[in-house]
RNA sequence: GGGGAGAUACCGAAGCGGUCAAACGGGGCAGACUGUAAAUCUGUUGGCUUAGCCUUCGUAGGUUCGAAUCCUGCUCUCCCCA
């Protein structure tokens, strides 16, 4: 992974459309310095999803404007939990989760950034659990909470939010930003941080840092904060969010790289332009090229293909990229019919099923008697009930077995439509496809 | 502590003794049109051994030939007064 090019990181995001909010003076200050910045993950999962790719772009860009790029892990503050775009109080994680969750995410950022420490600015990994977990709560207050009014920390609008909600917020919450704050001000001390970034619902989180920094190190302490946009999407629906508004992981075992690409390359048209923008690595020109493409044929959704395979190669590599590829070809190509899938080699089928986690699984014992087709679909988990079976297969027609339409839900299924005595696919409407290996 | 309103399917919301598996809207799924976009139109959306049967209208009982609808206890939510 090759880092170098110098650039000027403010102007880099704000043609990326990655610039909500600055401090005054940010710009400047980076221009004229290589430094340190810095961006928090919550350790409330054991993989990162798409959610946080954005803030891992701006590391990443931060890295390539020739910037070192520290994550954060909120070892203790993910043991707290922050009050911004929450209406309630969060659930206690326990520190052996945390712990386990922070490993998971250390090794998805080096997909990401160059943590090589031959290169000038290598991206660092800091746990906050190793300098709040020796503090005591008097040394705290003496050393930080005289700092801060109460004044200022309720004027902050996630404060002001629960306060004027119904369950209110406690006071481990309203202290959060305090540990954010604190967060900042350590790395500015001991690891030369001079920045925060993070989402636009950060913010206060941020500038408490920066004005925790110039009461306690004075005037002439420079701390800076970024913030981008929170991505929307134009149907509505959260961003990184399945139909089923489950989240698309960047662990290729909770979200196959074949989903993944999936997610990416059903984009609508309005959204893929900003999406790519924020997304890929190429260039402004190559991008606006890419852009006239598609409106020259958007048939070819060349801007989807091409956003897909970019954050699919920069998440899952290369390998990961060329499969999840042929796999989405080979299954919504027109040309795929029962004769081309019957001319596939078991290996071939092998590769398919490995590929996709939507592969299910059937015993043989099931089907060598034949199988009715309604049982089938709801054993397989395809269809809810027996009663949607019979309606998709007769009312709205939409039940493919090995790409031709089955139209009787009283028909049996059996190894006939088996290939290689191993896989046969199935089909539900227009983009479900199931792979179905047969076991013993 | 006192008074009032309410809990209906995935969500919102009608229904106020039979014709209610429950209007309508949203969401979901599917079909048509397309480009695995969007918009639009259409169908569908508790389960089953499907001319029928079973389980659902906060929860437990009761009244009735018959209850989502009436009565009682319980749980929870919201509002007003203190």
């Amino acid at each position: 992974m090759k880092t170098q090019i110098s650039m000027n990181f403010i102007e880099e995001l704000r043609w990326r459309g990655m610039i909500h909010d600055s401090i005054p003076g940010t710009e400047e200050f980076l221009n004229e310095n290589k430094v340190s910045g810095y961006i928090g993950f919550d350790p409330t999962a054991d993989s990162l999803h798409v959610g946080n790719l954005v803030p891992i772009m701006m590391l990443k860009y931060f890295q390539q404007a020739g910037h070192t790029p520290v994550a954060l892990v909120g070892g203790a503050t993910g043991m707290v939990g922050d009050p911004s775009g929450k209406s309630e109080e969060r659930q206690f994680l326990s520190e052996e989760v945390l712990r386990y969750n922070q490993e998971c995410i250390h090794k998805q950022l080096t997909h990401f950034l160059d943590f090589d420490p031959a290169i000038p600015n290598p991206a660092r990994m800091v746990n906050n659990y190793d300098w709040f977990k020796d503090i005591g709560f008097l040394q705290f207050l003496r050393d930080i909470g005289k700092h801060i009014t109460i004044n200022y920390m309720m004027a902050k609008d996630s404060v002001k939010k629960r306060l004027e909600g119904d369950s209110g917020i406690s006071y481990t919450e309203f202290a959060y930003q305090l540990l954010q704050g604190y967060d900042f001000l350590h790395l500015y001390q001991h690891e030369q941080v001079r920045i925060q970034m993070g989402g636009s619902d950060q913010w206060g989180n941020l500038t408490t840092g920066t004005y925790l920094i110039s009461k306690k190190l004075g005037k002439e302490a420079k701390a800076f904060a970024v913030t981008c946009p929170l991505l929307t999407r134009a149907d509505g629906q959260k961003f990184g969010k399945s139909a089923a508004g489950e989240n698309i992981w960047l662990d290729p075992k909770k979200t196959s790289p074949y989903q993944f690409y999936q997610y990416w390359i059903n984009t609508s048209d309005e959204d893929a332009e900003k999406f790519l923008r924020i997304f890929s690595l190429r260039g402004r020109e190559e991008q606006q090229a890419i852009v006239q493409q598609h409106q020259e044929d958007p048939g070819r959704r060349q801007l989807q293909k091409t956003l897909a395979a970019d954050i699919t190669l920069l998440t899952h590599g290369q390998e990961a990229l060329d499969k999840a590829i042929e796999l989405s070809n080979f299954l919504f190509s027109r040309n795929t019919t029962r004769e081309a899938l019957q001319k596939l080699s078991l290996d071939q089928w092998e590769e398919v099923s490995r590929q996709s986690t939507d592969t299910i699984s059937i015993s043989r014992s099931r089907l060598e008697g034949g199988i009715n087709i309604v049982d089938l679909l709801v054993e397989l988990g395809i269809t809810q009930s027996k009663g949607e079976a019979r309606r998709s297969i007769e009312k709205d027609r939409s039940i493919r077995i090995n790409t031709e339409r089955w139209e009787d839900s009283s028909r049996q299924l059996n190894m006939q439509e088996v290939f290689h005595n191993r896989y046969f696919q199935i089909q539900k409407g227009k983009k479900q496809r199931f792979i179905v290996k047969v076991v013993e």
